[in-house]
DNA sequence: GCGTCGCCCTTTACATAGTAAGGCATCCGT
DNA sequence: ACGGATGCCTTACTATGTAAAGGGCGACGC
């Protein structure tokens, strides 16, 4: 009786969720395929067939999953609303999976992710902005910084802080900075636009 | 004749020296202790000796040496300048060493590089900012996230980009937000100090 | 019923990684 | 000259990523 099949037969969707799991859980580097294999309950070489490419391809799709994010514009709403709402949602996306921040800030952004910003970047410039790419680009870094930094303050891979609790100051101090960003990059747009 | 002494005796700054051009040229995932040995001359478990806790604590020296950045603050500077020598600073420290900046962001900050934050903090606040903590931690997350979304357009680690030529919008897109933010945290300061 | 085909998963195997244990030059002080 | 100390090497073991090939199980044709 060397196996029997698994009821759920493995699907890239199971593989991505668990490897999630695993990073958030115990960090990257202890992410390996046979221990994602012993979380799904099925041997290494099974994911290879879910996963062309490997862990290399898993990593990207971690990436890609974590730095997907998709906001609904209310049709009349001021930029700054909307640029707003995408950074937070960006925010929680990121600090829900604290294990990929690394991989998600390193990885160049691929299908949804880049989708993902390309609709932000139109969405920004249908209510009124003149330079919506670098808008977007300031607020993808202010976001992977903030949520980086966020990150060292929770000792969130600290192995001399034994709780991970979150960081009592982190929202605060990401809504002033976010609101400063939004500040200043208004004035340059209407500076650049005049 | 097992093997002849090497002329230099092998030292900690030169483990990290070599480990820092490894990972740059080739990557976090292609610094393995054999490489670094063969890149020093040396086998891979002489770097033991000098580097007490393996690769380890060779990651977190390299994450140290990457973030630990110094500014000679002139006596009667405004403290907006002298925040913006301390980004200019990190900024280039970090752009300087691509291959270790995901090790920059996620490991909080230890020894010379911790006390280079409460340098600048102290720095900052005698230069007459009520609030220099969360200006200090605003910065760090604006450094980082630029540096890694300037990294990402450089298609730095990215194997379909055959040139990691510098991305020529990097500086420019740096000093705008970095203006943008210190506008907005000089009106923060100023409304919580009043 | 009975091949047989194809899909998923397992088994096996190998190159490479980190690193603990112990060995053997070489160098220094005496 | 000689006894450490120092600094590097050799060996060996475990864990990882992954190529290659094997096996069971359902579906489908006859």
């Amino acid at each position: 009786m060397p196996a029997k099949r698994p009821p759920v037969p493995l699907s890239r969707e199971r593989i991505i969720d668990a490897a999630l799991h695993l990073a958030d859980a115990q960090g990257l580097r202890r992410l390996t395929m046979r221990r994602l294999g012993d979380a799904l309950e099925v041997e290494a070489m099974a994911i290879y067939h879910h996963m062309p490419g490997g862990k290399e391809a898993l990593l990207d799709a971690l990436a890609q999953h974590v730095t997907t994010v998709s906001v609904e514009a209310g049709e009349r709403a001021a930029w700054q609303d909307i640029a707003a709402l995408w950074c937070r949602a960006a925010r929680a996306a990121l600090l829900a999976h604290p294990g990929v921040l690394a991989l998600a800030m390193t990885k160049p952004p691929r299908g949804s992710a880049a989708a993902a910003i390309r609709e932000q970047t139109e969405q920004l410039r249908e209510a009124g902005l003149a330079a919506p790419a670098e808008a977007v680009r300031a607020m993808r870094a202010y976001v992977f910084g903030s949520v980086a930094v966020e990150l060292q303050h929770t000792g969130w891979a600290d192995p001399t802080a034994p709780e991970p609790g979150p960081d009592p100051d982190g929202e605060a101090a990401f809504e002033r900075g976010l609101s400063a960003l939004l500040t200043g990059l208004g004035a340059a747009d209407t500076t650049g636009a005049a």
